[in-house]
DNA sequence: TCTGGGGTCCTAGGACCC
DNA sequence: TCTGGGGTCCTAGGACCC
């Protein structure tokens, strides 16, 4: 932990391609070609007579599959992660396509992680090819060395980022500053295989030129309204008053956008978190109907429901709060969501409650997706905690008390098994 | 030829309790 | 009997991120 009265340092630490690099480091020969991980039925490449292999083409893929990641050849014709595969092919139909091969990466994952932990131990997980670490305390980081104050702190980026290229092969890209927020669009600055170390005096020349959306936390939707609003980088939103951001974004956000303008941000580095929900979701081939496709749809929430209880098992979880989420042909999504009396992992009483929250669906359009959701998580080894459940009343499935949840009128669907 | 799968966090309304 | 304020639980939807 950072002790309090000297300055906080922030490492944001991003693999560059990650997937992708992870696939070159298998297939060499591929090094500098565009290549693009995703599709759950991409061709896996086919070893030939005389030890070469042939790759499947962009070009060859049908489905509704998107870009997971792409090499930076293949971004250079303006293919992208969340891009449909689809219009990637429009865009480079020669790029070789690789399925997505997760254990691999998460193998790996593991070990740039182990590699940082070796330098630095105080690590934020971000998910499977990023975290934050807390530098503030290590040996040598406040120093100056020679006429260089941050000398002693680029040193010891520098030393993550060999030792992440000695365990792995791969490289890796470091943003330095006081803050989670800075850092994450430092370590975008210099990508690929870049170190880029920013103090808050260099927030007017390196930040504020930035476009609003290279903060994290400003999506789409804030973007769009922002742009509308005529502000487009991070400097034109931090000359607004917080009172103007207030009224237009609400007061939690709008606080929230002016402090991230003036790169204000204490959030400490948070490095053991217990996980909130747990799910599984598929999107289908081609769109199902409830009604005329019930067998096959009855089949596939049955594998949720096991999924689901499968993944709880294994991590150790129960769950109180057992929901579904459906995408229908219009790409419209809903969910529901149901609390049950006992705590489960068992893969017949979450089919049971994801049932029942089936009923209160209508479903006059077809579905592209379905997907089982477990919240309310509990240690499977603590002690069973009734003090803070109320007694349930009425029926054995109520929502709030007395508040009866709407059903649609009774359909075959797909809650029984098949 | 549109748009994956796994998550977190926030908001908001109604019920209910004190 | 009416009014009412704070807090928590439950559910639904949406923004955002990797």
């Amino acid at each position: 932990m950072h002790s309090p009265g000297r300055a906080r340092w922030i490492a944001h630490l991003d693999m560059d391609a990650f997937y992708a690099s992870v696939e070159l480091l298998r297939y060499p020969e591929l090094r500098g070609r565009p290549v693009v991980i995703g599709g759950r039925r991409a061709h896996q490449p086919e070893e030939l007579p005389d030890g070469s292999r042939r790759f499947a083409r962009l070009r060859d893929y049908a489905g509704r599959g998107v870009v997971t990641t792409a090499t930076y050849p293949a971004r250079a014709y303006g293919v992208h992660s969340g891009m449909g595969l689809m219009k990637a092919a429009q865009l480079a139909p020669d790029a070789v396509l690789l399925p997505a091969d997760f254990d691999a990466y998460r193998r790996m994952s593991r070990q740039f992680k182990a590699a940082v932990a070796e330098v630095a131990p105080v690590i934020e997980d971000r998910g499977i090819d990023e975290i934050y670490i807390d530098l503030s305390d290590l040996p040598g980081v406040q120093d100056p060395v020679g006429h260089d104050p941050l000398g002693g702190l680029r040193a010891v980026a520098q030393e993550i980022r060999n030792n992440v290229r000695a365990a792995t092969g791969l490289t890796c890209s470091i943003g330095v500053t006081p803050n989670k927020l800075l850092s994450k669009i430092a370590s975008d600055l210099d990508k690929p295989d870049g170190l880029t170390l920013l103090t808050l005096d260099d927030l007017p020349a390196r930040i504020w030129p930035l476009p609003v959306r290279r903060i994290n936390g400003i999506g789409p939707k804030a973007g769009a309204k922002l742009e509308a609003l005529g502000i487009r980088s991070i400097g034109e939103l931090a000359q607004r008053e917080p009172a103007w951001l207030i009224e237009r974004f609400g007061r939690s956000y709008g606080q929230w956008l002016y402090e991230a303008s003036h790169g204000i941000d204490e959030r400490p580095v948070v490095t053991h978190s217990e996980p909130v929900s747990i799910s599984r979701e598929t999107t289908f081939e081609r769109d199902l109907h409830a009604v005329r496709d019930r067998a096959q749809l009855s089949a596939i929430f049955t594998r949720l429901a096991q999924q689901v209880a499968d993944d709880l098992q294994r991590k150790g979880y129960l769950s109180r709060t057992i929901g579904i989420k459906l995408r229908f042909e219009d790409f419209r999504t809903v969910t529901r969501d149901l609390t049950v009396d006992q705590p489960t992992a068992d893969a017949v009483q979450i089919r049971r409650a994801a049932g029942l929250c089936l009923k209160r669906v209508d479903f006059t359009r077809r579905l592209r997706l379905l997907g089982i959701r477990a919240g309310s998580l509990s240690r499977a080894d603590a002690p069973a905690s009734t003090a803070t459940r109320r007694p349930a009343r009425g029926k054995a499935a109520t929502a709030a008390p007395g508040n009866p949840l709407p059903t649609q009128p009774e359909l075959p669907l797909f809650d029984t098994p098949a």
